[in-house]
DNA sequence: TCAAGAAGGCATCGAATGATTACTTACTGA
DNA sequence: TCAGTAAGTAATCATTCGATGCCTTCTTGA
């Protein structure tokens, strides 16, 4: 095969890798299983385990805010209009479906007292900030935005979507958060 | 020294450690030289590492939840008055000030693949949402509350306050995020 | 005084980890 | 056909890790 296309194989197997278990908990050898090469080959190809979660936590965070660029490019945006925010909000909900990105951006940011990591972490919060200044909103509601998000990732990284069943006060935190939208995200993730 | 004092030493040595590197990045080592005490005696102590992250896990996620409800309790909370919300906000930020719980709280989110650090997770995430409904606000107003929380701690984890000096969208973000308490913020983790 | 128990360290084990080196295989162009 | 190169692995190394077992030291009460 290819370098190149080897390449691409390996950084998908080892997102899918470190958005399980971070940064410290994954072994290259953990990255080279995934990606079906041994385990030399994965530290060949990109020097070492740091370096190669740097292009990873990249190349997840990229995704999500080209996500957001998708949506504020596809029509004219309205700061005032909710219709706007909403189509906004549903490409995220969306990408929750695959929970792989979000998973390696939070773990990329618990990891960022490593310093490389910390810098692409401070950098990609900043870029995606400045995505969603395209909207054309004021830094505060953008803000207000984010912040959603992030409840949002972190009730899908303690799995509260599958684990909220019983009443009590994780199931009303969950309810209310993702709305009438949820059943269909647990059904999406159980299939 | 007292099998008990001692305990509780290196609890707190611990949560210091688990806070810089996360669970899979913290050897039970690391807690031992912070503690001033062998490795194989943390381990006896303890008895896993596991066992040793959840209750350092458990007891940060108290702290903060203790401190909502000194608030709450404090005086008469109304859910409609904007000041009282802001004294809720201010305990927060003052919690800010020593990073160790909610650092440990991140930690504990992201490890949450780990079934039993999910399981202390998602009952932590409901014992704060709990503790924050004798506010008597509604659910989404809680969910409000809580969604700005997190941002503060995701900000507070990639070092926004110290590294967003020179503008751009990250120090946008920051001073927005933090408004004028930002200076003294810094200021103090400096110290 | 001395036995007993608690506190805690030392030595060590087996497994896992990131990384290096040397080797093999397969394709390509002259 | 054969030299050269790209793709990839097996073997291995030095550390590090969590955990276990055994020993030492100190206190305390009879």
């Amino acid at each position: 095969m290819a370098a190149e296309d080897r390449r691409e194989l390996v950084l998908e197997a080892a997102t899918r890798a470190f958005a399980r278990s971070g940064y410290a908990g994954t072994s290259t050898d953990a990255v080279a299983k995934e990606a079906g090469v041994s385990q030399p080959y994965v530290v060949r190809i990109f020097g070492t385990k740091l370096e190669l979660f740097l292009l990873v936590l990249q190349r997840s965070v990229d995704r999500i805010r080209l996500a957001f660029e998708a949506v504020i490019a596809a029509s004219p945006f309205d700061a005032e209009s909710d219709s706007d925010w909403e189509r906004l909000s549903l490409a995220y909900f969306e990408l929750l479906k695959d929970r792989t990105f979000l998973q390696v951006m939070m773990h990329g940011f618990v990891a960022s007292s490593t310093e490389e990591i910390g810098e692409v972490a401070r950098r990609c919060m900043g870029d995606v900030f400045d995505a969603l200044r395209a909207t054309g909103a004021d830094d505060d509601r953008i803000r207000d935005f984010i912040a959603y998000g992030m409840l949002l990732n972190i009730m899908v990284l303690i799995g509260a979507p599958e684990h909220a069943t019983e009443p009590g006060a994780l199931t009303a935190l969950t309810q209310c958060s993702f709305g009438h939208g949820l059943p269909e995200l647990v059904a999406h993730r159980r299939a």
